[in-house]
DNA sequence: CTACTATATAGGAGTTAATCTTAATTGTCA
DNA sequence: TGACAATTAAGATTAACTCCTATATAGTAG
């Protein structure tokens, strides 16, 4: 069946949008539901590129922006990743991070119950697991004061 | 008291390198021995500002290539965050991510034990946190048949 | 110790994805 | 229906990495 935004995710898309004063245009709905039938998590690209098919002239700068709107706003996340800039890590025993989204700090942790959580079974069945990693997030002590 | 490179880490490097039929360059150990004091994290522009004090000509070429060849001998990890380019999700109830190694695919999965895993007390009381995420890395489907 | 060669480096050009700038357009609401 | 603030397109700029190539050097064989 082909995809069908609903009532209710377009209600609920324009109800976000007049919550936060922000016009409900042509692009921003597209945008919208381009992404919410996308399961691959894309980039702003990957997206613009499907769009383009619906809105010809819109401009990258609109998705790009449109996306960080909606990630403000919370009708869509960004995905955790090993983007650029890259950021090593010299400490290379198992261990875990937190990181802080105001300061974007990064802080080891070391904690066993983490190390071997279980996997589910589908997802232990179908893929070949190598690492487990637990990533909590939050306000670090120096941005969690300035609050 | 000032970092000093123990004999133990620089023999563990020595050994890697040779392992890996890689130069030992002073290049090679002065990246090395710089991201080993780090705890940030830093990325590789950072670190070549910090090492330019130390070997002022390096380029940040260097700094680049080794820290990937060095991530590829497994002496230096890679840390998840949210670089560019960035990926948008449009789910945004609570799930969690399956991440291919190989072609990079993201595969969401729900498992409730996940949504409110016990956080450890210093953690829990140092930072305020605010999300809680297990991202299982490895070989999807497709990648791990070819191999 | 010296010479040889494959590997590594510096420096600059090229690339990718995002961000900024500016002028034109368009939702919203009076 | 107008006025105006918000949004857009298009192109310039930026940030960080990647590629290219001539030069330098670590490892090693003699
Ligand atoms: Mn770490
Ligand atoms: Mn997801
Ligand atoms: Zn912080
Ligand atoms: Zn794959």
């Amino acid at each position: 069946m082909p995809f069908q935004l609903t009532d209710e995710s377009l209600s609920f898309f324009i109800e976000k949008c007049k919550r936060n004063k922000l016009k409900i245009t042509p692009q921003r709905i597209v945008i919208y539901k381009e992404l919410l039938k996308s399961t691959d998590h894309p980039h702003a690209e990957a997206l613009h590129k499907r769009i383009k098919k619906i809105i010809p002239g819109i401009s990258l700068d609109t998705v790009n922006r449109t996306l960080l709107t909606f990630a403000k706003i919370g009708i869509v996340k960004n995905v955790e990743g090993y983007g650029e800039p890259r950021r090593y890590d010299p400490k290379i025993e198992k261990h875990h991070h937190f990181r802080c989204i105001e300061c974007n700090a990064i802080i080891d942790f070391e904690y066993k119950p983490y190390d071997d959580i279980i996997v589910p079974g589908d997802i232990q069945n179908r893929y070949f697991i190598l690492n487990r990693k637990v990533l909590l997030e939050g306000y670090c002590d120096k941005c969690g004061k300035k609050r």
